[in-house]
DNA sequence: GACAGCATGTAATGAGTTACATGATTAA
DNA sequence: TTAATCATGTAACTCATTACATGCTGTC
């Protein structure tokens, strides 16, 4: 019995909603937290299975043809540990940002992978973005598949929407710049963006 | 000998800028990778002996006191391998944010429960940016350790100070919605922000 | 001479991924 | 009938963390 990680949450508050089965689960982890939570389906098949161990749900067999089926269902004992754990306020946001170690670095390569690189980094921003927000306009045209939960959905879908938002305009900002760097292995020469290390407006100093 | 990592190549990229001890490479890895690519101490110490078991960086012993130090220089093969791996456009950012997980699902659990979540990473979103700013404006106020790589550092600086500021305004921003909402359980009854859901501006639309 | 913190690691463990396996159903 | 994809897992492996160990250096 493996202990409980915030993955174990993750799927005990989709059991919080309704009960799925197992490939449903799978899904619905895809749609609901590929934005900032990924984790493969094979993990959700292992993590469904420790829930049960522990009794915060219950699994229960059923078969479509010949094939067999698991449907789990939170238990009042889930429910608990569920509202123990929504009490403990969470990390978070970790960023994990390889692209970003090369533009850090850009200096030790060329002038044209750093080009390369921010045009990554944008294009993955935006076909992210323009995902989002196929997913949101369906909220905003019907209420979604859940409308009796959309608040706290708006919460969640403002952010990542601003995030991804962020991503692809800090990088076309960052390819305007580079655009007319005559070199990168020297800050000599050229012409820093020194606003880059000002505060963001807007921001107010909290002390 | 072990596959070599983007952790691999971040710190051969700290040793493309200069040799290293041990010890100093830890605190040049928190001070530079800790706010995209964090990893433990003890992580680097075995990374290190990795890059030299494949020939990317060699290894001098010298000694404070009775006490060895190791320090790190790299190799011909590893400018080149760094030069290669630079080529390869790189991932990210990917996002990994558990209290958005308790965000997402507050139905399930108190309203103040939420308000502290929220509150939690406005102070976390808050604190870290002051953190950033005061490495920052020693950049402007003196270009900083490396005045070389000031332009490369500008591109990063300007990534993370508004990525850090985005997280405290938005929770701010929630935090202000959740405060006039009456319960978390339902959305009925609730005056749901539903902007949250349409593009952020500024936002072009490239198909 | 004791204690904090500087400095340098090793060993055990673990959460998660990758690769693999396989049967059932549906579309061409 | 073949191929795709739906559906359900298991086993091996890996990157990284946690916990531990230990000697040195300065200072109270």
């Amino acid at each position: 019995m493996r202990d409980l990680t915030p993955t174990s949450y993750a799927l005990l508050a989709l059991l919080g909603v309704r009960p799925w089965s197992t490939y449903e689960l799978t899904k619905q982890v895809d749609r609901t937290f590929r934005w900032y939570w990924r984790r493969r389906d094979s993990l959700v098949y292992a993590e469904v299975k420790n829930l049960v161990e522990h009794g915060l749900a219950t699994a229960r067999k059923s078969s479509t043809g010949r094939r067999l089926r698991t449907t789990y269902t939170i238990t009042p004992r889930g429910r608990a540990a569920l509202r123990r754990w929504m009490a403990i306020p969470g990390t978070g946001p970790d960023l994990e940002f390889e692209a970003l170690i090369k533009i850090a670095f850009a200096d030790l390569g060329h002038r044209d992978d750093l080009l390369a690189t921010l045009a990554a980094v944008r294009q993955n921003a935006e076909s992210t973005l323009a995902q989002a927000l196929r997913q949101t306009s369906d909220y905003l045209d019907h209420g979604g598949p859940s409308p009796e939960r959309l608040h706290v959905i708006a919460l969640t879908a403002k952010f990542l929407l601003e995030y991804w938002n962020l991503v692809a305009e800090w990088a076309q900002w960052a390819e305007r710049h580079v655009d007319r760097w005559p070199h990168v292995d020297r800050a000599e020469g050229i012409d820093i963006p020194l606003d880059a290390f000002k505060p963001p407006r807007p921001w107010r100093h909290t002390p």
